[in-house]
DNA sequence: CTGGTGACCGCTT
DNA sequence: AAAGCGGCCACCA
């Protein structure tokens, strides 16, 4: 295992829960925001994903995955959903559940979700 | 060792 | 407005 995958392993494991993250985002807490790519990368050959969100990991306009098949790209949405995620026609609602660092600071001062 | 590819993104035509 | 292209990392032929 890489040190570069990694870092972009703990970025995902840092999304709190009901949040989504997208892969540019992974990419510049993980060390380079250039490394979207890889991101995509990792998370296709995602190790361990009990303990790696991958599903809380969307592109930058809010759509799933198409390569997310455990059980179809479906499955993506539904464990969303089950989280709380609201979709609009299959794009998740960015302006509501994209994860901000600030999202990450408010949570933890209110006793909240983490 | 070289080159091509991929769960992407942003800048450039 | 739509499409192309380079970048970055690991993996396979």
């Amino acid at each position: 295992m890489s040190e570069t995958f990694n870092r972009i392993y703990d970025a995902v494991r840092r999304i709190p829960y009901g949040r989504v993250a997208t892969y540019g985002q992974i990419a510049a807490l993980a060390g380079n925001p250039r490394w979207a790519r890889v991101v995509g990368y990792a998370l296709h050959v995602n190790p361990d994903p009990d303990s790696i969100p991958c599903y809380r990991v969307v592109n930058k306009d809010g759509r799933v995955s198409p390569a997310f098949a455990f059980g179809g790209a479906n499955m993506q949405v539904t464990l969303l959903e089950r989280e709380g995620v609201e979709f609009v026609d299959g794009f998740v609602d960015m302006e509501k559940y994209l994860w901000k660092p600030e999202d990450q600071t408010r949570l933890r001062a209110d006793h909240a979700l983490i």
